[in-house]
RNA sequence: GGAGAAGUACCCAAGUGGCUGAAGGGGCUCCCCUGCUAAGGGAGUAGGCCGUUCCGCGGCGCGAGGGUUCAAAUCCCUCCUUCUCCGCCA
């Protein structure tokens, strides 16, 4: 949500920021008029309101001191008649530009390419080259089905399509790398491991921007007006909604394992083999709530976290920079990282590094204080994948592959696979 | 899921329609007093949000949302949360 003052003070300008962004902000036209029409009743409605307490008073003492009192609260019968009426017609323009503000998408920062789609994103680096194989590659589904440690047959009999069965050691492989991703963010990155709810209100998925604009991305349960997480992101921010933090407490880091759950609407036929799209799977998230004037350092902080992750997995990747027009709804710069995955011939996404500055924060009411008494200021949240486990699985199959089927075991997750090189 | 009880400020807590724009404690902050400390005395402690003609004024705030009333922390309805007991369950 952007601020109702900057939007009133210079909308212009706001649009402007915006049409970058190549999408479409005609809601926006009608901020002045709710604005101003919002602010009229406020008035109107507080001067009957202040008349109606000073009015009450006198009644009161008029009563006390046995005078008769009817001509007074006949008028304030009428006066309180047209309170509830005013009233009324302020909360119905006050939500109309709740939803307006709800639906308007972020400001990119400066320092954001400009473009229209993915083409327009721009390398930041690379890392580890791209490797060659000096036999036929096969696509880790295939890798997977041979070594029989993924089964998307079985889980398309028992659930759907777009869920897997992992096994044996496969299952083995991804529990190794949440663990390995843990502990390396909560012992060597400061964060505090948190393990969430997987399902939120709609209170939480507002806070942090699913909703209202993407309810179809998610699953919502039928009996409560709950939704099925689709990253840790959203009940770990809205821990702190409605909160004030103390300065002490900043910047407040948080790892948080958990399974994501994504309808995928309007993605049919995409990546439709194998774990890159799927409506589960699970992923290490790391969020902050930082001070506004560190936001942009702690974004490349939190990109360096992620990408640890791919360098001591050795996992070739490269770190882009999204442009304006492949933002997204709540970020102001979003970096994504990307993995090599050899049977596509190209980069996937594997992480996505986000600054919402005030955004999220505004919307889900999260404040911090600098002095005990001071003024309570928006916080600047972050988050960013660390890392999607399942895509991180199909990279290691499909870069770790050898010539007779099997699967070298990265050096750092062999601890965790009880001392396994191979997978064979 | 059933039955009961409760939600008031940083914490505890009084409060059954109008001097409650919320008593009283505790804690915290500042001051006084006594070598230091403890004890004692005094003052402050509703923040927040919204509006505005912005060193001021007004509105809303007693779990949330409605309702009754000239007037609601107080009466009525719905919901949420917590606690106790029962049921069920990993």
């Amino acid at each position: 949500m952007l601020d109702a003052k900057k939007l009133r003070n210079d909308l212009d300008e706001v649009k402007e920021q915006l049409k970058k962004r190549n999408e479409d902000i005609s809601a926006l036209d009608d901020f002045t008029e709710l604005d101003h029409k919002r602010r009229n009743i406020i008035q109107e409605v507080e001067e009957l309101k202040s008349k109606r307490n000073t009015v009450s008073k006198q009644i009161s003492e008029m009563k006390k001191a046995k005078e008769d009192a009817s001509e007074a609260i006949a008028e304030m019968q009428e006066v309180s008649q047209k309170v509830k009426e005013l009233d009324e017609e302020l909360r119905q323009t006050a939500e109309n530009l709740t939803h307006l503000l709800l639906t308007i998408p972020n400001i990119p920062h400066p320092s954001v390419p400009q473009g229209e789609d993915e083409d327009d994103n721009e390398e930041i680096r690379q890392w580890g080259g791209t490797p060659s194989f000096p036999f036929e590659l096969k696509a880790h589904w295939d890798i997977a089905s041979e070594l029989n440690i993924l089964d998307f047959e079985r889980a398309s009999k028992v659930t759907g399509s777009r869920f897997v069965f992992y096994k044996g050691l496969g299952a083995r492989l991804e529990r190794a790398l949440i663990n390995y991703m843990m502990d390396l963010h909560e012992d060597r990155h400061g964060y505090i491991e948190v393990l969430p709810p997987y399902m939120v209100n709609r209170d939480s998925m507002t806070g942090t921007g699913q909703l209202p604009k993407f309810a179809e991305d998610a699953f919502q349960i039928q009996e409560e007006d709950y939704f099925l997480i689709p990253t840790a992101e959203v009940p770990v921010t809205n821990m702190h909604r409605e909160e004030i933090l103390t300065d002490e407490q900043l910047p407040l880091a948080y790892a948080a394992f958990s399974a994501c759950f994504r309808s995928e609407a309007g993605s049919a036929g995409r990546d439709t083999r194998g774990l890159i799209r799927q409506h589960q799977f699970n992923k290490v998230e790391l969020v902050r709530f930082v001070r506004p004037e560190d936001s942009y350092t702690e974004l490349e902080t939190l990109t360096g976290h992620a990408e640890k992750i791919l360098q001591d997995l050795q996992l070739p990747y490269r770190v882009m920079n999204m442009c304006t027009g492949d933002l997204g709804f709540t970020a102001a710069k979003k970096y994504d990282i990307e993995v090599w995955l050899p049977s596509y011939n190209d980069y996937k996404e594997i992480s996505s590094c986000s600054n919402f500055e005030a955004f999220q924060a505004r919307r889900a009411n999260i404040r911090f204080r600098r002095e005990a008494k001071g003024k309570a200021e928006f916080v600047h949240t972050l988050n960013g994948s660390g890392l999607a486990v399942g895509r991180t699985v199909a990279a290691i199959l499909e870069n770790y592959q050898q010539e007779d089927g099997s699967v070298a075991v990265p050096e750092v997750l062999r601890p965790y696979m009880g001392e396994r090189d191979v997978i064979r």
